[in-house]
DNA sequence: TACTGTGAAGAACTTCACAGCA
DNA sequence: TGCTGTGAAGTTCTTCACAGTA
């Protein structure tokens, strides 16, 4: 298949939380015009995005929204569950166990390691926190699919490497670094410091 | 000045950080070939990105360490501290206020709101989580420059709507939700489902 | 010589506009 | 008629390639 850009896939996510939203409030069916405005895009976006992947609508009448959401579902790989490993047992990581929103949608974070003796054998929530060092041995047993890197910065680039070298394919990254990767692994990084100064550029007119 | 894109944007934050850690290294020059390899960029694109703002290196030489350091913070508008408010004192705003990342660049959080009484009155660090309703008082009497919302998706827009209203022009939003927001106010989302189902789309080819 | 700064070329993404179908 | 699906046009972003200079 064609190569899909991220801005779309971004997007498609967008329209998949909008299509539950329409289908917790009982609408049926749903029109680019309706996505976009919603979404903060154009109608013609909207159906572009979609017609990558197929023809889901019917001309003259829209889509309707629970084929369209089970087929987002679908294009998107959200059809399954995802085992999730976080690596780095601190604040963030802390307030990422308990974010419901993961395993609503299918990511389940199983396993918790750190390198701090004093955090290793406390439980958060049902998951124990395990030594990173246990890392190779426990996914030999259970494999994971995503790990999420918590640690500090300097940890970050040694621990994404190991990953690899188990084979992992998808990382979120919250170190604030640029972590250097092969190209068959996926890495999303998320830097909240980016985020801030992105908008401090934004004021820099304000005064 | 021309507008600048969002991207070229991001891509100074990690000029400046890598640009620190030269720094930190003893480096005091350094070329647009160095900050693209290690910013995962390419030199055409770091001198196209600098260029937008000025002349800043020496032909055949390269770019001194700490003027081109200082100018993007200059450009960036991180030469001053901004007050910032966070709404909603969950999971995530916690780990947020803990976060030193933070205060090491100038962003101070200043004040904690959420409207659970029993969170009302309690410490987080130095701060003292006060009730939403003081939001508009408080404000009048010590203005912030940047708000973070923390809230449950389902109050996101009530609060983003009475922040414009206090004419906040920046605000970094948590809730995984879209926030209308009029042009002249600058909202930058973090959304970590969002980040989770890009790469469960860049899994699904790996089964 | 080594590296910047930049117009021009190229690629990627978005919007337009309309044919085609329910 | 109303709305999708899509080639073509338009726009924005990235890369190229080279003139210019310390």
């Amino acid at each position: 298949m064609r190569k899909i850009s991220e801005s779309t896939v971004r997007r498609l996510c967008g329209y998949l939380r909008l299509l539950e939203e329409f289908q917790r409030a009982g609408k049926t069916t749903v029109s680019s015009d309706e996505l976009a405005l919603r979404g903060h895009t154009t109608p013609a976006q909207v159906r572009k995005d979609l017609s990558f992947f197929g023809s889901f609508g019917k001309r003259g009448l829209g889509y309707d929204v629970c084929d369209l959401t089970e087929r987002l579902r679908d294009i998107m790989g959200l059809d399954k569950n995802y085992r999730v490993a976080l690596i780095g047992a601190g604040k963030i990581g802390s307030a990422l166990v308990q974010y419901r929103g993961f395993s609503d949608r299918g990511f389940d974070i199983v396993s918790v390691y750190d390198n701090d003796e004093t955090k290793v054998g406390t439980s958060w929530g049902d998951v124990a926190v395990r030594h990173v060092s246990a890392l190779e041995s426990d996914l030999a047993v259970a494999p994971i699919q995503i790990a999420i890197i918590a640690t500090p910065a300097s940890e970050a680039q040694a621990t994404l490497d190991r990953l690899v070298q188990l084979g992992i394919k998808a990382v979120l990254n919250f170190a604030p670094t640029q972590l250097d990767h092969p190209a068959d692994v996926t890495v999303q990084n998320v830097n909240m410091a980016v985020e801030l100064e992105t908008l401090s550029y934004a004021l820099r007119s304000c005064g």
